[in-house]
DNA sequence: CATTTTTACTTCAAGCTTCAAATTTTAAGC
DNA sequence: GCTTAAAATTTGAAGCTTGAAGTAAAAATG
């Protein structure tokens, strides 16, 4: 195996270490706080942002999830009031999913406290480094 | 909300997304080349790094995951003859997992195609790319 | 010592996730 | 039009994951 391949597997070991820890805590603040799961919130996120014309396809493409997993989370939204399904007129295999009302402002009061766990989490990096790994990262995505 | 926590969250995001794509080429590449499951390589690649003395807690420790998930995954590899359980003399609440000979040879198997598996996914990163960013990496895991 | 607290691990229930198969609908090629 | 292929979703089985509760053993405390 060559030098350059065996960089990029400890940088991916570092990379999961360090994802997995970011996400092992913003699991545990929205439990404890919010009473809610990191699946559910990454749901909402996506329908509040895409605030509306997000289809199961749409979502779970955005979430790089399964379209089975993406079922599941959102009947489970659904059947909290959070969430809400409807049929397109133009293609009848098509389901739009939405906040509701209820979800959008449940959303509403768990994005603030989200951020700044996030901010926490990464506090030790300063804003150059921030903006660096940013740009790195842009790079490894495009395909 | 502050600047530097909207670009620690922009970060963040990216982070989630290069790291799920990652993951789920990886699952795939294990699936279709070697039949086998992420969380079964995690725990077999710990494993072998940690040749021997490895007990449950280390494990979870050192993959970030739950004991009642390391007890799992683990109970399937043992009973598919990939790793086995001893109990420590010293303290009766202790449990030594290793790789059996069986699992060791699988791991072999799997580790350099999973290394330039790992390769493929960051090939557009070029080598200062990827020390840059081990870098940072480093300084996020703090200490 | 006896008691309490901590540690190591397993078990359990609930939820998450994937993949493959089934359903329904639309689009494409004759 | 007819047939076949492709697309959007859901369902179901199997595996993964967590958090909490349970068991047992070791360490700390008084």
């Amino acid at each position: 195996m060559s030098e350059g391949s065996k960089r990029r597997l400890k940088l991916w070991i570092r990379l999961l270490g360090v994802t997995r820890r970011a996400e092992n805590d913003l699991r545990e603040y929205l439990r404890v706080t919010h009473d809610t799961t990191l699946p559910r919130f990454d749901v909402m996120a996506a329908l509040y942002r895409r605030r509306e014309a997000m289809t199961m396809s749409d979502l779970s493409r955005m979430l790089l999830v399964s379209n089975g997993n993406a079922t599941v989370v959102v009947d489970r939204l659904e059947s909290d009031g959070l969430a809400r399904r409807t049929p397109s007129d133009s293609d009848r295999r098509t389901v739009f999913v939405a906040l509701t009302p209820e979800g959008l402002a449940a959303f509403e009061s768990l994005a603030a406290g989200h951020e700044s766990e996030v901010a926490r989490i990464f506090a030790r990096l300063d804003d150059g480094d921030v903006d660096v790994m940013t740009e790195i990262l842009k790079r490894a995505e495009q395909g």
